[in-house]
Formats: C-alpha cells, structure tokens, sequence
DNA sequence: AATGCTCGCAACCGCGGGCAA
DNA sequence: ATTGCCCGCGGTTGCGAGCAT
C-alpha cells in the first residue's frame, strides 16, 4: 500500500512554469496569502498545478527578497562552515543567508563550492609534486580544472563583486601543508566531504567546540585583530543549554573591559570597533555583514534575529548574548568581544580578540 | 556548421514529521 | 493511541544553454 497522491497526477501540468503561471500565483499570494493549504490553492486561482509545485514556485523564485546566484566569498565560508557542523541540512543552512533559498544554496553546492575546494585541493597536491613529479594524467587534468574555474568564477567582464569567486584573491586560512596522495578526496558521503573540508580549517577548527572558527584579519601595523565565527553542532538548540560552550562563555559574561595597549585605547564594543576599523580600513568591512550584522554595518537595527551590540542594548533578548574572555585566547591575545546567537535552531558563536605584537 | 557532451539550474518526487480529529 | 492529511525537506531528474570536437 502505498502513500495516496497529492493530486490527480494525470490532470496536472508539469515542467517550467510560464510566466502567465506565475503572474497568476504571484498575485494571488500576494492578495490572499497562500490560505495555509497549499493543496487546494491552485485549484483557487485556476491553475492546473499539483499544490506543491506552486508551493515550491513561490518559495524558490517568485517570493519577494530573492537573490539569485553571485555568492559572496563570506557566503561561501558560512555554507562550507555549517556543512562542516550541521551536514547537508540545505534548509538550516539557508535561514543563514538572507535572500537564499535551501533549493540555491544545495544546487550551489553540489555543482561549484564542492568541485572549488576539489580544485584548490588538487592545486596545492600538483604544487607538493612540482619538484619531482610529471604526471600527465594530473597536469591535464588540473589544465582542465584551472580552465573551468576561471570561466566559472573569474569571467573577463566580472566585477569586483564577481572577482571574489577566484580561490587565489581569497583570504584564505593559513592552511596546513598536505602530504601528497595519489588519491583524490572522494566525495561519496558526507562524512567524507567534512573531513576533507575539516583539513582546509585545521588551525580553526576547535574539536572542544566541534566548530569551525571563521577567520578575518585586521592589522594596523600595532594590533591584529581577528574575528571568529564559530557554528556548532554541539548546541544546536536549547536544550543543549548546560554543555561546555555556555558553561565557559559564561566566565566574565556581559560587557566588555577597556584595554589598553601601545598607547591606544580598545573600544568598548564591538560597534565601536566596527567604527574604528571602518575609518582606518573600510576595504575590509565590505562583506563583513554576515558577522557584524547588517544593522552594525549601516548602523541601524533592521531586525530581531541580529542585534547590535553596544554595553548598554538590548543585547539580553532571547538568544543572543555578550560575554568577554574567552577560554580559547591565551596571554597573547585580548578578547575583545563574543557573541552567542541562535537562528534556526543553528547555533552561532561570533567573537573578536586582538593579538598583542 | 553539425553533432555530441557537460554543466547548471529549475522542478519533481518520495518520505518523515507534525498536527488535528 | 491511532489515523489521515498536509507541509517541508533533501535527493534526484530533466532540460536547455554553452562549449568542445
């Protein structure tokens, strides 16, 4: 016995959608909402659908705030990061990224971020070999590669935006040498594209943590700060409230302290901080919305789920935290700010600290 | 120019979970 | 507690555009 059909299948239209379709179930939607059944709905506007392709039309393309294509390098960080934590879990994975759709980032991945990371991998193995080895089988290959990632990801009339696509323009992690293989990293399971994606993180990757610490860099010659953000599967929800993350974070929680240093003055929050870097180094905030929160950037609060972070805010509301000291940071290092949030049930660690030179 | 191949993307499909009766 | 229905997710497929031969 199997499951009983959504829909007459025999009197429904299938394939792509006209643009007469989506008129109709775009200005309905628009109108009278979706009426919480899906099932029924094209029958409503006349539509010879099954429910759920119109449901899927509507999430996937017609639904307003949409954006299709031209992912950012900071883009990418955050899927390779909650894939390394959460796996293949598109939907989680999209609440991340405002504007994308499970559907994009899961075609994303499957068709260029997977083969990108396969192609610098294979690069830095052809690099390992240049001294002795001339293998035609992997130089024709990685020809092949390097031809396809530059149609790919770095076309002659591409922006600056577009440029950030090319491997070699981005601020990669300080990566760990890889011993030469004849095996290429097989890509059958997840499992395996983790632990091939977790070699690229190594020095980031905090096993207490089970995160992934994304990584950028300031440096005003004085002080290099750098920002972290970690996603965990470790505290996925909050139930998991009592594990080790929110235990430690909790040490010297709320606020930040006044550092002092080389003759500078540390700010107080991470705005602040956000306002300093940008007077002195406004190239590299651009993209930096994904940690600082698109409301820091412009300096105006656009939501709930990211809250700026000045000492005296709001901060305290359901899920999102400040705390300093961070158990990760040695003597070497000031804290500066972290971060605790929770978007979807995915979540997120965000802290700052300067190393002293 | 014609043909075959590859790639990217939109859409489909089946299944599991949640919820109400 | 059980059943049936719907929603949403993730894997898969099919098609069209562009590229290689």
């Amino acid at each position: 016995m199997g499951r009983a059909p959504c829909c007459d299948k025999s009197n429904v239209k299938k394939g792509p959608w006209s643009p007469e379709e989506d008129s109709k179930l775009k200005f309905y939607i628009e109108k009278h909402g979706t009426g919480s059944n899906w099932l029924t709905l094209p029958q409503k506007i006349g539509l010879k659908r099954c429910g759920k392709s119109c449901r899927l039309r509507w999430l996937n393309y017609l639904r307003p705030n949409l954006r299709h294509g031209g992912f950012s390098e900071e883009e990418d960080n955050i899927i390779c990061s909650l894939y390394i934590s959460i796996g293949s879990r598109w939907s989680v994975i999209a609440a991340q990224l405002p504007g994308r759709t499970d559907n994009d980032i899961k075609n994303y991945w499957n068709t260029r971020l997977k083969k990108k990371l396969l192609w610098k991998h294979r690069k830095e193995q052809q690099q390992a070999l240049s001294n002795g080895g001339n293998n035609r089988a992997v130089k024709k290959e990685s020809n092949r590669e390097s031809r396809s990632d530059s149609l790919s990801f770095v076309p002659e009339n591409s922006t600056h935006h577009e440029q950030l696509y090319n491997w070699q323009q981005m601020p990669m992690l300080p990566l760990q040498p890889l011993p030469y293989t004849n095996q290429s990293p097989s890509f059958n399971n997840e499992d395996s594209i983790k632990k091939f994606l977790r070699r690229f993180y190594d020095d980031n990757y905090h096993p207490t943590l089970d995160g992934l610490l994304n990584h950028h860099e300031f440096s005003n010659g004085i002080y290099k700060e750098q920002v972290h953000m970690v996603s965990s599967s470790a505290c996925i929800s909050n139930s998991n409230i009592n594990n080790n993350e929110v235990q430690y974070s909790q040490t010297g929680q709320y606020g930040f302290d006044l550092v002092q240093g080389q003759g500078s003055t540390f700010t107080s929050s991470i705005e602040e901080v956000v306002s300093t870097n940008t007077n002195n180094y406004p190239q590299r905030l651009d993209g930096l919305e994904f940690f600082y929160g698109e409301d820091i950037i412009n300096n105006k609060i656009m939501g709930s789920s990211s809250t700026s972070c000045s000492q005296s805010s709001n901060w305290g509301e359901t899920n999102t935290q400040i705390y300093h000291h961070h158990p990760l940071v040695s003597s070497n290092y000031q804290v500066q700010g972290l971060i605790q949030e929770t978007h979807n049930n995915v979540f997120l660690q965000k802290f700052s600290y300067r190393e002293m030179q």
